[in-house]
RNA sequence: GUGGGUGUAGCUCAGCCCGGUUAGAGCAUCAGGUUGUGGCCCUGGGGGUCGCGGGUUCAAAUCCCGUCACCCACCCCA
């Protein structure tokens, strides 16, 4: 095969596609139940605009980031994650002046280039939501409700929400330090990606699944014992809320995210049906980005949820409601001559908003029929010589199998009524 | 970037170890059984560079080397 989709990206084929749809159409609604208004950014920005958010040092930057220059010589990049964008557009256009508190939640295609495997490709798509303007720990809570939320609605079992405080940029420090002489003091008993971990992002030793590196960790200092009075009081309200709402969590100390502008809380929802790709949902508070990127000090709070994995939870788990795409009419012309009325009747109908098709390929009336049935068609009309003659159609019922003949100025009429 | 697995018909796969008649099955598709009537059934047909390139051999889907793609895992993350 000459042409072919590249690695990592796929084709979203028409058997699929509604179920696309339908996943779209849900979480837009339980959105707008919450009050979030959408927002659409460009897919490409300045590359900078990424290295300053998702931060210089990470991953997504140093080898994921599809980069580009354009004819002005100016290096661009295909997003890898939403949130850079929209504060961006935050800032650019002062919505903050407009409202002191904004919700917004966006879907978009993402890149990254990483090897694929399950539940990661190098184009992807992710919904997410962010909340602009509020230090509020009600305004986390009602944002991971929210994330749970809609898994919920989709009747996914099989769900578990880890919460994290990470700090601010007045408690972290003196946790960094305790926590690198910590792993310095024994960096024997840690594997080779951990040791290159100390130098380059250190916390994210505690994602490694290697059991001597998690045996090694298990006295390390903890960051929810290195928060600061506001930090912790914050944390502690927003596991009240929590609470308050039966939302069950559980605390993960070692939860920690690959983003740098992540501060105070975060939390990902993860599905037992997936493989190692399976956090559905990720996200937190990011209170230093807007300024960070040169806007007015304002914090801020939000996630990103993965479609593709959503889409692969929801086909193991069966939970996509079998809604046929039926057809209401489906027109069998035998000739030449009926096949042009076969036209003008498709049209008509379709003016009254009938969802009908014609057979295009000039085939038996067997196959035909066949063809209707296919297409789940209700009703088939039947329009041949004798038909013709007599200037009325064979109606048949697909499931009573009843004929009737009628004439076809009376059609459009009659169909309507059924 | 690293490791393992897999590439044969539109789809799911058998055949490969132990090279050898026209490369198979099920599903799908088309036609006929019903000269104008679907779903079930029966009969028949079409469709394959056996991922690609090279090598070994009288002979390669089958053995060897290379290469590409996909999948899973590491890594990283949604």
């Amino acid at each position: 095969m000459k042409y072919t989709a590249l690695q990592g990206t796929k084709d979203l084929l028409p058997e699929d596609a509604p179920k696309w749809r339908y996943i779209e159409d849900k979480i837009r609604e339980i959105l707008s139940l919450y009050n979030y208004k959408e927002i659409r950014t460009p897919v490409f920005e300045q590359t900078e605009l990424f290295k300053r958010s998702i931060g210089d040092d990470t991953d997504i930057v140093q080898k994921e980031m599809y980069t580009f220059q354009d004819q002005g010589k100016r290096s661009l990049t295909l997003r890898p994650e939403g949130t850079a964008s929209i504060v961006r557009a935050f800032i650019e256009h002062n919505l903050g002046e407009k409202s002191p508190l904004v919700k917004l939640f966006y879907f978009g295609q993402m890149f990254r280039q990483e090897r694929p495997q399950k539940g990661r490709l190098r184009e992807f798509n992710q919904y997410g939501v962010e909340v602009i303007g509020s230090l509020d720990p009600l305004v986390d809570a009602e944002v991971i409700e929210l994330g749970v939320r809609i898994n919920k609605a989709f009747g996914l079992e099989g769900l578990k929400l880890y919460l994290n405080s990470i700090g601010c940029k007045d408690c972290r420090p003196a946790h960094r330090d305790a926590f690198n002489k910590f792993v310095k003091d024994k960096i024997e008993k840690f594997c080779q990606d951990c040791q290159l971990r100390l130098l380059r992002n250190p916390l994210r030793i505690f994602d490694c699944k290697n059991e001597k590196c998690i045996e090694a960790l298990k006295d390390a200092p903890m960051i929810l014992d290195f928060l600061d009075a506001k930090c912790k009081n914050h944390f502690k309200k927003v596991r009240e809320y929590l609470d308050q709402m039966g939302i069950e969590y559980i605390l993960d100390g070692r939860l920690v995210r690959g983003l740098d502008y992540y501060t105070r809380t975060t939390f990902e929802i993860k599905s037992e049906a997936l493989g190692a790709q399976d956090t559905l949902i990720g996200g937190g508070r990011y209170d230093l980005l807007v300024s960070e990127l040169g806007g007015k000090d304002t914090p801020a709070i939000g996630f990103a949820a993965g479609i593709e994995r959503l889409f692969l939870v929801l086909e193991m788990q069966k939970k996509f409601p079998l809604e046929d795409e039926r057809l209401d009419v489906f027109i069998a012309p035998l000739g030449e001559k009926e096949k042009s009325l076969g036209l003008k009747l498709l049209k008509d109908l379709r003016e009254k908003g009938l969802r009908c098709d014609l057979d295009f390929l000039e085939r038996s009336l067997k196959s035909q029929l066949k063809e209707a049935d296919r297409q789940k068609a209700k009703k088939v009309l039947i329009i041949g010589e004798d038909e013709l003659k007599k200037g009325k159609g064979t109606l048949r019922d697909m499931e009573t199998k009843e004929q009737k003949e009628i004439e076809f100025e009376k059609l459009v009429q009659e169909l309507i009524r059924a």
